[in-house]
RNA sequence: GGACAGGUGGCCGAGUGGUUAAAGGCAGCAGACUGUAAAUCUGCCCGCGCAAGCGUACGCUGGUUCGAAUCCAGCCCUGUCCA
């Protein structure tokens, strides 16, 4: 049985578009992610996400270790049984954490102690317990260690902690490898660091492409440093990453963001914009976003976006949406979450289709007409 | 009829002589959110003005004072209790 495989169906210009096959599922690329942090989408069923268009999601090695805990999960039968999603799922390693809980920790060489933001208990992360814990939860995509700088830190900071990442990712792949079972039916990213300097990503991507992942992810953008810097790196990162391998932006992003990064070669994206905004009352829709607790759709009849197909779009209209969001309601964060992740992937969907007919700069030049009024 | 308690900005509610255009909360009006410490956070929120500022304002009327939402008097109103 296929580990892992990635096929590219068709290329246009950077762009591509294929499939990541699975032992749990195929992936369709260019793909989003929705981010289950906690073993749960926010707000959705997996039934719900998967209704969406959804192929996968994200899990979070941090915040599992804390609660409920790796080997609680393990012991109860893997993450995809205890949360009723059986698709893959990747894990984010914790190096997120590193950087937006930089006052509960402490970083070296060996790894980051954390101070619980929970309980305050002590937790030790290290490549090789991230590993472990990605395993014992039953990852089917596994990121490497890393630590997600700042953007506007100093050039030498930037280059120091891109080193350390990459001498993280070697440790990443001896303990993943070392999950023999695991290892045989799971995938392994590495991450490229070096923020906004070609030289570093140039030098990271070599490093990562030598020790050999099944994908490789561009890692420490979207933190602050604005789309055209992020574009910019994007110019040239994915062209350093082997072509035949998925090529996976961490963390992005607004619509507008995913439809750039396809353009310069991104394969896949994951971001926690589409279920906190729909928590939040913002709702993304062809037409740039709208905030539903705005005045202005009090009495409006009409649906969000009336070129969904989803629930909110056709039973509901933007009059209770607003009312919901107003009142505090819990169905108004239900209702514009699921939204906002079928938007998303009514998105990937047009942009896989528009990839594959060889049609993709007329699709972005209309999404940005429609989408950022331009 | 009597005894207490109380009347503060749309609402609730601090404030008991100057540092008070008046805390805080709610409501209201906007904005933000990018590998989730987030169903969260930020700003505005008496009127006019870009602003310095000016004008109004703490039940009503009058008074004390250099100065009053704060002290005094009368009145009006509300609540609770007693007749």
């Amino acid at each position: 049985m296929t580990r892992f495989a990635f096929e590219i169906a068709a290329t246009d210009g950077k762009a591509r578009t294929g499939k990541i096959t699975m032992q749990r599922g195929e992936i369709r690329t260019p793909a989003f992610m929705p981010v289950g942090t906690a073993a749960t989408v926010k707000a959705m069923k997996p039934e719900s996400v998967r209704a969406t268009g959804a192929d996968i999601i994200l899990g979070n090695t941090y915040h599992l270790m804390l609660r409920p805990g790796a080997e609680r999960v393990a012991r109860l039968g893997g993450l995809h049984k205890f949360m009723n999603w059986h698709r893959p799922i990747l894990t984010d390693s914790g190096g997120y954490q590193v950087m937006s809980l930089s006052d509960l920790r402490k970083l070296t060489e060996q790894g980051v102690e954390f101070r619980s933001h929970i309980d305050g208990s002590k937790h030790m992360l290290t490549p090789e317990r991230s590993m472990e814990i990605q395993r014992l939860l039953g990852s089917d995509i596994v990121m490497a260690f890393d630590e997600c700088p700042r953007a506007d830190r100093p050039r030498d900071e930037i280059a120091a902690s891109m080193e350390l990442s990459m001498r993280w990712a070697k440790r990443s792949r001896e303990g993943f490898d070392s999950g023999e079972e695991h290892a045989s039916r799971s995938a392994l990213f590495g991450i490229q660091q070096g923020a906004l300097d070609e030289d570093l990503r140039r030098i990271s991507a070599d490093k990562l492409t030598d020790i050999g992942f099944d994908g490789y992810a561009v890692g420490g953008l979207a933190v602050g440093e604005g789309q055209e810097a992020m574009f910019g790196v994007l110019d040239y990162a994915p062209g350093m990453l082997p072509a035949d391998r998925p090529r996976y932006l961490m963390g992005v992003g607004k619509p507008d963001d995913l439809v750039g990064a396809v353009e310069r070669g991104i394969d896949m994206f994951d971001c926690v914009l589409p279920t906190r905004s729909g928590r939040n009352g913002q709702a993304f829709t062809w037409y740039g976003p709208l905030n539903l607790r705005n005045a202005r759709h009090a009495e409006d009849t009409g649906p969000l976006d009336e070129n969904c197909a989803c629930s909110a779009c056709t039973s509901y209209s933007r009059a209770y949406l607003h009312h919901l969001h107003k009142s505090g309601e819990i169905l108004g964060a239900m209702l514009v979450t699921e939204h906002n992740l079928a938007f998303y992937q009514a998105l990937m969907q047009a942009m896989r289709s528009a990839i594959g007919e060889g049609r993709f700069v007329d699709f972005a030049a209309d999404f940005r007409r429609d989408y950022l009024k331009t």
